[in-house]
DNA sequence: TTAACATATGATAGATTATGGATATAATGC
DNA sequence: GCATTATATCCATAATCTATCATATGTTAA
């Protein structure tokens, strides 16, 4: 297995998170500063300073600042194919999913 | 923020992780059981077994037993988008992500 | 029906993540 | 400088995930 893998390994872990994907989501619509993205999100600012961090290391946002703000910028380019695609996966499979929200959950499933 | 997320966070968090990515690369070349993964790999069959559900529940792959064996397969059509939707993320951004590979790995990242 | 083989499941300790209050840092205006 | 606003970071704890050993189930052939 080759280096890329891992990279995905990463890149999978930092969007399996909800506020994350919710941040994501939000910045899709228009760069926004912390404040404004806490109020869309309902978080806490601690929480969406930490995600954001997150998210500008994977690459999927960057930030410049303004006067005392800091305004935050999706790289859309790269990330909505990849939202696409797992949309379009869960159009097709999601009700095998239903009831799993953690992975431990899958053990409730029945296959088949 | 829609349901639609909350399957992706699931499908994220299914494929955020070593094993998973590794028995989908070695199932993307030609279906297998659960032994020849464990070769593949070099993975327990224990582990191998475990991840299999996971990809199951999930819709990555289906099984049709053949005797004593259960042969594995790919539903190709709609992981191979996601998976090189991140590759291609991965060759542009992975560079800012080098050295991290968990989470909390991202403190020792400097931003710009 | 028993042995051998193939795979699945249960249980759980240890590692990683999530979460948020407290606090530090940075920029602005007075 | 000092107060105020905006954001980042530190730190601790709870929740979740990883990884593996032990064991159960299902299939075939003798």
């Amino acid at each position: 297995m080759q280096r890329e893998n891992n990279i995905n390994v990463f890149i999978f872990k930092v969007l399996s998170n909800e506020v994350r994907l919710a941040i994501i989501e939000t910045l899709l619509k228009t760069p926004m500063n912390v404040g404004e993205i806490c109020e869309e999100t309902h978080e806490t600012q601690s929480r969406i300073s930490h995600e954001l961090r997150c998210l500008a290391v994977c690459g999927f946002v960057y930030s410049k600042r303004d006067g005392k703000k800091i305004i935050y910028e999706l790289n859309k380019d790269t990330i909505t194919p990849i939202i696409e695609a797992a949309n379009k996966h869960a159009r097709i499979f999601g009700n095998k999913m239903r009831g799993c929200e953690i992975l431990s959950d899958i053990r409730k499933v029945t296959i088949k």
